[in-house]
DNA sequence: GCAATTCATCCGGAAAGTGCACTAAAAAGA
DNA sequence: TCTTTTTAGTGCACTTTCCGGATGAATTGC
């Protein structure tokens, strides 16, 4: 007989396991694609996989693998992070819709609905909706509310590190609102909550085009812009959690003032609406972004000069940020991620304004998750956060 | 008899090894003590301490320490790493200097020898002079050339990350060549190199005024205008190793053209160079930096005016960064560091320009360690590579 | 049917960490 | 002075974790 040991040796064990689960969760691997992942032996894993069995948190599926490159030889047994008793919840919360999304923790979707909400002025009100919405969308799924182990949350506004208070004057409805804590008193789950960019980022990351990608700027260009920095693979918040503003970059003096007090902002001159708003006048029909996407995809030379300049703005701003952080990837996102035109100014601007070397380095590319990369990126972070523990 | 299995359970060991010296680097320290810094058992303390005394790394010291603040008990044994036999070598390369110091393993200087050079123009001769200087300096602290561990270089320019190589025309005498490797041609010891403001980041980190800051942004204006970035603790180098090209930030369209062959880089408006020529007319001596810092200093009204324009300009593009990665602090080294009018103006630059969270959450101070800012964190980085090993 | 190949597990052993008992050395108090 | 208390360091038995080789399993190609 003897103590129980916690200590060094049970940490390192976890960490294994979670280098096993964190794999798992992008889809379901062999023990062997597991064994040449982690570097760990054979017999390491497989011992993790069959702990990990017997605790109900993985499960081994039905289907066989490939073995290994088309070449002869046994077939693997694919193992998955168990689905029933363990599915995630995303939650989007834009500054027009609510989107909602239950997953199983590969990331896999299996109900998701999206409403149309005055998010700006309704904080409460908004939280009272995505929660039916959750409660709903899990029925759907076939699921009860047990089955849920977590909830990730995007919300369109910085979020004060300490306090995951909402702080800025963006979202007027919302001010001093604990999104995380207000929900998850609705729905009694655990929820973590992040900025629209920071997700899409992740999203991306993870799941997206940038996967793979050390140090990545990814920028949303919707209703404002915004930014999700990854550096070394990982989410760059900052010391009050509020990095990311490049929005509220300066890039004129006497510019337009913007909703921050300030003035010059490049959200003033780029965003979404006030690209639909520069355009309308040259336009007999009402446009909005869909509709200016899509004369940006048939060649409208107005169309294409507008928003290559917001790109070449854009891209002003970035290269400060490039020469700064000297990225391996920009990546774009929101309702402006899409137009060719954008990432094309963006890239003429790097080129330009940015150190050679430094243009040279980083690649510029749309996202491949479109609008629905922040609930990607909301349930991968319940996911991730998930399996941490 | 059995293979040799490089596995999981020794790059433990190999981790909890590297946490005692590295603790041990801060100064001579109990197993006690080691035992409550890295939380493992006494006993393994003691076996990693034995391993490293058998190994010659680690010695006994004589002087007893205080037994647990100032109660009774047994008083500790104190145990360092082992000076003897495990010096490192800094060498700053500046524009104009060479200076080259040895410091043993807690970053305490035994020698320290500095030289007007002319290193822009002369690549293999400046490293000629630097390792006379290296072995005159090892001589003059009574130590042979195997009594040193390693060599940390400082250069004035970015190096390419995978290649070390010096790759920008900013320093004409050196492109192309890789300083680590010819320092080390030279020596016959390892050499580690990094920039200039990398390094007075690490040392300000380390041993200077921004010690346990986790994201802080070192700005260095000198000859010319670079930062060092550290995020989480760590040294942001960017995908090729070129981050925190500052000064090449663009401030005006049509501004000077710059050494980088762009036009309106922020370096061409706030060198020291560049202040001390726009000071000059107005002055019948003739000027340099120490001079124009001492008529700062004496409330020259013509000199607080530039110098506070300037720090104002260097505001202006650190609010944009601080948008982007809203730092802890902004530390000034470099010449100009030194200068209240400076760090003024870019604190009031970044109240203004800054989202006011931003700004409110980040400090201005100057570096504590002025122009040897770079040779400390030359050791320092010596220091970290030998201890990582 | 047989070799070749890949996948997974079992077993024995080695490496690392921990608790406990024990000794050592000093201060505090009777 | 002698005992008690407190902290420091070490030896030993034991547990946890990991690894390599042997073994069995499942499939392809001949």
């Amino acid at each position: 007989m003897s103590a129980p040991s916690p200590g060094a040796l049970e940490r390192l064990r976890g960490a294994h396991r979670r280098a096993v689960t964190g794999l798992l969760a992008g889809g379901p691997l062999s023990r062997a694609d597991l064994t040449r992942a982690t570097g760990l032996s054979r017999t390491t894993v497989s011992s993790l996989v069959t702990e990990l069995i017997a605790s109900g948190q993985v499960i081994e599926t039905t289907d066989r693998g490939r073995p290994h490159k088309g070449g002869s030889g046994r077939p693997p047994l694919l193992v998955a992070l168990a689905t029933p008793g363990g599915s995630v919840v995303g939650v989007d919360v834009g500054h027009h819709h609510v989107r909602v999304a239950v997953a199983d923790r590969t990331g896999d979707v299996l109900a998701e609905e999206t409403a149309a909400v005055d998010v700006d002025s309704h904080g409460a009100h908004t939280l009272d909706r995505a929660a039916s919405m959750v409660r709903a969308a899990l029925t759907r799924a076939g699921l009860g509310r047990d089955d849920a182990l977590a909830v990730g949350m995007c919300v369109p506004a910085p979020l004060h590190r300490a306090s995951a208070q909402i702080r800025t004057g963006i979202l007027p409805g919302w001010q001093g609102l604990c999104p995380g804590e207000e929900l998850h008193r609705r729905l009694g789950l655990p929820v973590f909550v992040d900025n629209d960019a920071n997700l899409g980022a992740l999203a991306e990351v993870g799941r997206g085009a940038a996967q793979g990608v050390a140090d990545l700027v990814y920028v949303k260009v919707a209703s404002g812009l915004g930014a999700g920095i990854v550096l070394g693979g990982r989410l760059h918040r900052g010391a009050t959690g509020i990095a990311g503003e490049l929005g509220h970059v300066q890039v004129g003096e006497d510019g337009p003032v913007c909703r921050c007090g300030n003035r010059g902002c490049l959200e003033t001159l780029v965003s979404a609406s006030r690209l639909v708003q520069v355009l309308q006048p040259a336009h007999d029909e009402p446009l909005d972004m869909a509709r200016v996407l899509g004369l940006d995809a048939d060649g409208d030379p107005g169309v294409r000069r507008v928003l290559g300049d917001a790109g070449r703005t854009i891209g002003r701003a970035l290269a400060d940020l490039c020469n700064s952080l000297n990225p391996e990837m920009v990546l774009l996102g929101g309702s402006l991620g899409a137009s060719p035109s954008v990432a094309l100014g963006i890239r003429e601007a790097l080129d330009r304004y940015a150190q050679p070397e430094t243009a040279a380095a980083v690649r510029v590319a749309a996202g491949s998750l479109g609008d629905r990369a922040e609930i990607v990126g909301a349930v991968s972070l319940a996911i991730v956060r998930v399996a941490a523990t």
